[in-house]
DNA sequence: AATAGGCCCAACCGCACGCGA
DNA sequence: TTCGCGTGCGGTTGGGCCTAT
């Protein structure tokens, strides 16, 4: 049952490469080329599995690999692409001469997320984190669902300290009639952002979900008694500017699909979250699945094409001429 | 100066897929 | 059609380096 192993683990070298190794290997391959990694080592002379020498060779040692930092363009079309195809690192990869996926998704991982949150936009939807908040309150009233709103709070904890603490209560208190009570604004002050704002923000979240009439009291966003969408929920609070940084383009255009596709930008947050685990996803995965009784479309299963495209976000302003991968031509032209 | 914590990135792991026998 | 092998891919880990205290 299940696959032999690529390789005997007791008699292979494991962890970093030394100077010496990449010298056989590079020689090797520079004189018989990569036909079968399994044989490489062996014939290269060295104590390593052929995985192993595999990887030492796409991700640091072929010679059309770009060492160092990724450029503002590289940049922007991480991020582009990513917002197109999520996490299909090699696909990305593919649009960047000289880089890896490693080197693309440990560049992910490491800066662009990081940058991404500290604009107040969700790395995984690319929508920014008051859209998120928007579609809580309005769209998750029934008490069964409010696990969700808990699991978000872990997910965002951050961001939504931000939002909710900087900009959205400040907006409350602007907007609010002063005749009219409404226990469910958060007194705002810096020992409460220090203190207990988390507590507080799943206070009220819990009882918006639980009590959904009281909701529309609580859409300060909602001036004109219409849905809250991203749009006016953004312009009515003016967290984010239209064009954030001029780094990428993240205007209400950006948020034309929402509502569209089987799963949510919601769901996909919360399975795909920027600041969940693996583990967690799977876990968040299966309880929604459990206890919803709804399939939700999440991670690794997602291989063919057309759900590959089949994603809320649009940021689809990358000229089909400047893409190197056919697929990415055609699945841009497709869109437009 | 010492050390704890965070960051970064190379490397590893395990699963899935394609292909040929 | 099935099975085994080689490879691709995305997620995760571990260790070195950096920084703050």
């Amino acid at each position: 049952m299940g696959r032999i192993p690529c390789c005997e683990k007791d008699n292979v070298k494991r962890g970093q490469w030394t100077p010496e190794e990449d010298n056989k290997l590079s020689s090797y391959i520079a004189q018989h080329g990569t036909r079968n990694w399994r044989l490489i080592p062996k014939n290269a002379g060295l104590q390593r599995c052929g995985k192993s020498c595999r990887l030492r060779w796409t991700n640091y040692l072929r010679p059309d690999l770009k060492h160092g930092q990724f450029s503002d363009a590289e940049e922007q079309t991480i991020v582009k692409l990513h917002s197109v195809v999520g996490n299909r690192w090699s696909l990305i990869a593919a649009q960047l001469p000289g880089r890896t996926d490693n080197d693309v998704k440990n560049h992910w991982n490491t800066k662009l997320k990081k940058k991404l949150s500290g604009m107040g936009i969700d790395p995984v939807t690319h929508k920014p984190f008051s859209h998120l908040m928007a579609e809580i309150a309005t769209t998750l009233a029934p008490p069964q669902v409010a696990h969700l709103a808990e699991a978000a709070l872990g997910c965002f904890k951050d961001e939504m300290l931000h939002l909710l603490t900087k900009k959205r209560i400040d907006f409350q208190l602007q907007q609010s009639n002063p005749g009219q009570g409404n226990n469910t604004t958060v007194p705002y002050s810096k020992q409460d952002e220090k203190d207990d704002t988390v507590e507080k923000i799943k206070l009220n979240l819990s009882r918006a979900i639980q009590e959904p009439d009281m909701l529309p009291l609580n859409k300060p966003w909602e001036s004109t008694g219409t849905r809250a969408t991203s749009a006016n929920f953004e312009g009515g609070c003016g967290v984010f500017p239209t064009s954030v940084t001029g780094y990428h383009h993240y205007g209400p255009s950006s948020f034309a699909n929402e509502g569209g596709g089987s799963g949510s930008p919601w769901s996909q947050s919360m399975c795909t979250g920027s600041t969940c685990t693996a583990g967690e996803q799977v876990r968040s995965h299966e309880k929604l699945k459990d206890e919803n009784g709804e399939e939700f479309q999440g991670g690794k299963e997602i291989k063919n094409a057309t759900s590959i495209f089949n994603t809320d976000c649009v940021l689809w302003d990358i000229p089909s001429d400047d893409l190197i991968n056919p697929i990415y031509r055609e699945a841009f032209n497709n869109k437009e």
